[in-house]
DNA sequence: CATGCTAGGTTTAGCGCTATACCTAAATCG
DNA sequence: CGATTTAGGTATAGCGCTAAACCTAGCATG
């Protein structure tokens, strides 16, 4: 049978409170002797504590649920730019000694569930919209940390964190216009109106107006974030819209697909059209010419959201409301003068 | 507080383990009328079943583990191949209600703390080398299933997941040999005598004794699985061994990486080298041209994963020892007729 | 010398659930 | 018509741990 406390704290001759304490570094009122001897015991034993026995005690699990959208029938789309946010996650909360669980989304209130049913000390929420994390009420949140990863939701329930989108856009847009560009396409997700696109959208947006450049030169579209429609708005571009010279995108696997519909129409880039992603993910340099984007730096992005999380366990006050880290230009080689025609 | 079986049980007139019973669908020896009327009560007070005390009192957590190896310091990485693994996993146990814990591994012993702390009813070992997994004994694993992805290793403690990569590296080498080339370079990671690299270098070996081609024309090179190493590689090629005239990578990520290495140096692929990746990930579709590579059903080698996995802790007999899926080859734009000098 | 304080513990009472054994009235059987 | 089965439950005893309150001997203090 599985060793337990009683046993150590048989063998030790003392309480299993005492061994309880032992282990869990409440040392103050037990002598050095024997905190030596429980410890030599619990390694002989191989002691290892059920963490479920300690999370129903405690109401504490040590567990950090990491919620992604998911629909009933299809895989988790973990964006490449998702994992490394979780590799960087996993790492620091397990330096913690916390753990993470992943769990698919499918309907909002499944998060209520996963958060009671392990009572989760906290999550983090990957990829859900501004809209979605304002509808968490505190019936579903209850004392749980909660930490919204590229959402600016203002619901204080989430603490967001999230790199500047408007300023990574508004630099890459700015760049383009000092190119001399004036006709240029923004392609991103249909979510204008909130969140990452949206400041996106703003920062892009203000660049044409410190430029002095005319918005009616600015191509506004709609393209889900995937190769295939990055692609096809590509050919769209080089076939009914000669004007246009350049294209942002909100993320580098849509502007990789933008590159290989425009290169299928005959245009080359930089040469005809100018292209920058977002994200700065490995696959920006595996492309020719190598694609200039802008760079978030999510290891930094993952270890804040634990900081925040583990803030408000330990309840050093309720934190700042959220994190706003850089971003910045890479200037690589889909980016050069205006000219097309 | 909480809503608890009591709360239910009491609202309903009737015991805790007639909720218990119900809510776990053992509903035999309970009256339609009272069913509903629990279910009813459950739906209304919003009840979810606290995860630990079940584990707890059951001694099953429905947890699947998910171990990768890690070290202290760096975080995970994960590969775009896990990625995808990771995926499905979920989406398949999420299915079976089962749950899925991520978790580094930075020393061997940490498996047995992980799965005796959490009560794992079993584990998916990811990237792990064939002679770790050899390790693990019956004091380690105790009663969890597990099911090893990628493994040949013959640990029955430990099922084995894995697509045919003997087939998967032959069917490349033929391909090559059948375009005449007689000169190819395979490059690998450092590890030809254990699982699967060693699967692939014995069907890459013979394909060559398949054609009659002389195995002295193969110059075999150990090259880490990184897109750097791979155009350190592609340099090394083209600088010393102007005889090699195709490449077999054992990954697409460092096939890409290689191409970048030969470009670099002036040659064309697949005018001068030709190049065959392996997986079959999206960017071996990003890159120009296309990258010729063999093909794992990487989903469902993730189902198969589960299945064993499910069938093991329902007892089912002790199930197939191990499983080998299928692996083809992709013909894209990086292979052709052998010339070069 | 009563009194408090401190070090070094112990005792008690659950946390929320499930396994196991048991119970009772009504229905069925030989 | 007594014996057995069946439907539909209940009672009890933990699972392994921790929070909170309590205890006691020995020492210093006014």
């Amino acid at each position: 049978m599985r060793v337990t406390l009683k046993d150590i704290a048989a063998e030790a001759g003392v309480s299993t409170m005492t061994v309880s304490n032992v282990i869990n570094g409440k040392r103050a009122r037990v002598s050095q002797a024997t905190i030596d001897r429980i410890l030599r015991i619990v390694e002989q034993r191989g002691y290892v504590p059920s963490a479920s026995a300690r999370s129903l005690a405690a109401r504490s699990s040590r567990i950090i649920g990491l919620l992604v959208p998911a629909t009933g029938e299809d895989s988790l789309t973990i964006s490449p730019h998702t994992v490394e946010i979780i590799g960087v996650l996993e790492r620091e909360l397990r330096k913690h000694d916390y753990h993470l669980m992943l769990r698919g989304i499918a309907r909002l209130n499944e998060v209520a569930e996963a958060l009671r049913s392990w009572n989760l000390d906290g999550a983090v929420l990957l990829g859900f919209q501004d809209v979605e994390i304002d509808r968490l009420g505190p019936a579903v949140v209850g004392r749980v940390a909660l930490v919204a990863m590229d959402s600016y939701s203002e619901n204080p329930l989430a603490l967001g964190v999230r790199s500047d989108d408007f300023t990574g856009a508004e630099l890459a847009a700015r760049h383009l216009l000092e190119l001399g560009h004036r006709r240029i396409a923004f392609a991103g997700p249909a979510f204008f109106d909130t969140g990452v696109v949206r400041q996106r959208y703003e920062g892009f947006r203000s660049a044409f107006a410190a430029a002095g450049a005319p918005w009616e030169g600015a191509t506004v579209a709609a393209v889900e974030t995937t190769h295939a429609a990055g692609r096809e708005f590509g050919r769209l571009l080089a076939a009914e819209h000669p004007e246009v010279t350049a294209v942002f995108t909100t993320a580098d696997i849509l502007a990789i697909g933008v590159m290989e519909g425009l290169a299928e129409a005959g245009l080359a880039v930089p040469g005809d059209v100018s292209v920058v992603g977002y994200d700065d993910l490995d696959i920006a340099t595996y492309v020719t010419p190598k694609l200039t984007t802008v760079a978030q730096d999510i290891p930094a992005k993952a270890a804040v959201a634990v900081r925040l999380l583990l803030g408000q366990i330990n309840r050093e006050e309720h934190p700042d409301a959220a994190i706003t880290l850089g971003a910045k230009l890479i200037e690589r080689g889909t980016t050069a003068g205006a000219r097309r025609g």
